[in-house]
DNA sequence: TTACTATAATACTATATAGTAATATAAGGC
DNA sequence: GCCTTATATTACTATATAGTATTATAGTAA
């Protein structure tokens, strides 16, 4: 058994624990309008600058954004837009789970009221 | 600012940390070839019995297995295949960024040794 | 030099969760 | 009924990390 290695999975869900906190997804998506410095994406995200600073560096390592001084400031700029496909997937994905809960719910009422 | 709500975001990463261990992982890949009952999941993952039934109750959660008792055991199967091609994106991203890394290792051990 | 601003790093607390041992539940066979 | 097997749950420990206050570093202007 085992076709795919613990080792190579590991890497995978690395990648995705980079994904899956909602601070880096909000600078991921202040982001993708384009290059913007610290001040900026804090300013944005209205998060504090130790975290915002700490995030970057994640994803920066991950490989999802690059990083750019210019001056006294530093640019961090997405270097995989294929990060947003796998997030309008995950959409999708999430809004059809939502609908079939709903209904789930739903069902659920009206076999309790009747 | 904040383009999109981090309410919304919050779903998103909900669902990124779902995929983000490797023993869900794990689980996820002995699947791919069809459904499984517990037994040979964890016959298949070699993890242990009430970590396999704590993270298939996650993934059923995310929707992203469906359960099913067939007499006295349950089995489990893949609901949404997009997961396989989410991961295929984060595979192919990975092996990009492990290039450019081990380039910049290259690099930088020619510099040292020049 | 000093002062100021932008970013990063450090140290810490609080919280979340993976893994596991033990226990509970439930279905079938006897 | 009892016994066995399959799965789920509970209680616990150990670890990881988000957020933050504080400090450090670096660029720039006076």
């Amino acid at each position: 058994m085992n076709v795919v290695s613990p080792k190579a999975l590991e890497q995978v869900a690395e990648y995705f624990k980079v994904l899956s906190e909602t601070s880096r997804l909000q600078v991921l998506c202040c982001l993708k309008s384009g290059s913007k410095n610290v001040t900026e994406i804090i300013a944005a995200t209205e998060l504090g600058q130790a975290n915002v600073s700490k995030h970057l560096k994640i994803l920066t390592q991950a490989g999802i954004v690059s990083r750019q001084p210019v001056g006294v400031s530093v640019y961090y700029e997405i270097t995989d837009p294929n990060i947003f496909k796998i997030c309008e997937i995950v959409c999708d994905r999430l809004s059809i789970h939502l609908e079939t809960q709903s209904q789930k719910l739903t069902e659920l009422d009206s076999w309790q009221t009747s």
